[in-house]
DNA sequence: CTCAATTTAATTTTGCGCAATTTAATTGTG
DNA sequence: CACAATTAAATTGCGCAAAATTAAATTGAG
C-alpha cells in the first residue's frame, strides 16, 4: 500500500473494527434495555450462568476486564439483587460472585437474545459462525502480538 | 445451534469483537503514546490529515460519533494546539475544525503507525487486506440492519 | 414575511475501560 | 519463624460513548 493511501481512515484496521464494535453494541441495545442491562453487565451475568458462581479473578480471565471495570459493574449487578458477594474463606483476599435466584431466572429471557440477534443482523447462520471464528481467531493472534 | 450453547459467552459474536476491538486498541497505544495521542484522538486527527479542516458535523459523518463524544475530544486537541476552531461565517451554527502548523506536522511521525503495526500484528500484507474488507463489510450490513 | 420545524453544536449524566495506587491476605525464601 | 514478594480486590482519576436536554441559527411552508 502507498504511504499516502495508509494513513488514510478508511484503511486503519483500528477504525473499521472500533466501528463494527460500536455498531454490534447498538444492535444488542433494544434487546439488553429490555432487561435493563448494559453490555458489560450481560457479559458478566454470560459468565455466571454458565459457571453458577466464581472469583472476581475468574470473571476477569473470563471477560479480559480488570476489577478496575468489575468492581463497579458488580456493584451494581449487586444493588438490583441479580448477584451478591462473599469473601472466600479458603482465602479472604478472593471474593466470590454468585447469582440470586433473580438473577438465575434472568436467563429464561436472555436465552432469546442470541437468536434474535441473528435474525436482526440480516447474517446467515452459515455467516455467523464464519465470522465468529474468524474474529476468534483473530483475537488470539492479536493477543499473541500484546503479549510478546 | 443449540439453546444451551447458543447463550455461552464463547458464542456471542458481541464479546469476540468487543475483546478484539480492545485487543487492537492495546496494540496501539504504545505507538500512540509516542504521540500523546490517546485512541479517539488518533482517528479524529486521521481525518483532518486527509480534509485539511471540516466542520464538526463532517467529523461526526466520518468517525460515527456525536457531538457529545466529539466536543470535549476536540476541546483537548485545541488545548495543546494540534486543532483550532472557528464558527461558519455563512453558518454559524457549524463549527470549522483546522489543524494547526503543529497539527500537520504530527503526520509525518504518525505516517509510521500503519506500518509498524502490521509488522506487530504478525498479520500478513494480504491478511491485512482481507480482515479490512471483511469488517468493512460486515460494518456496512450491521449498519444497514441498525437502520432500518 | 413569519413562525414552527429543523439543524448544529454544547452540555449533562451515566457507565464503562484502563492505568496507577492502596490495602489486606497469602506465599515463598532464608 | 520472619519478612519480603506476590496476589486479589477496591479505589481514584481520566477519557471516552451514548442518551437526553438545551440553545442558537437557519430553513421552509403558508
Amino acid at each position: 500500500m502507498e504511504k499516502d493511501e495508509a494513513i488514510k481512515l478508511n484503511n486503519q484496521l483500528c477504525f473499521s473494527i472500533y466501528s463494527l464494535s460500536r455498531e454490534i453494541n447498538k444492535l444488542y441495545r433494544p434487546f439488553l434495555e429490555e432487561l435493563s442491562l448494559t453490555y458489560t453487565q450481560y457479559l458478566v451475568m454470560l459468565v455466571l450462568w454458565e459457571k453458577e458462581s466464581c472469583t472476581m479473578k475468574e470473571l476477569g480471565d473470563s471477560l479480559f476486564l480488570d476489577s478496575g471495570t468489575l468492581s463497579p459493574v458488580l456493584k451494581r449487578l449487586t444493588e438490583r439483587a441479580l448477584t451478591y458477594r462473599k469473601r472466600d474463606p479458603d482465602d479472604e483476599r478472593r471474593v466470590l460472585i454468585s447469582l440470586t435466584e433473580e438473577g438465575k431466572q434472568l436467563k429464561e429471557t436472555a436465552a432469546e437474545i442470541p437468536g434474535k440477534l441473528i435474525k436482526k443482523s440480516g447474517l446467515s447462520e452459515e455467516e455467523f459462525s464464519k465470522t465468529l471464528f474468524d474474529f476468534t481467531n483473530l483475537l488470539q493472534q492479536i493477543q499473541q502480538a500484546n503479549t510478546e
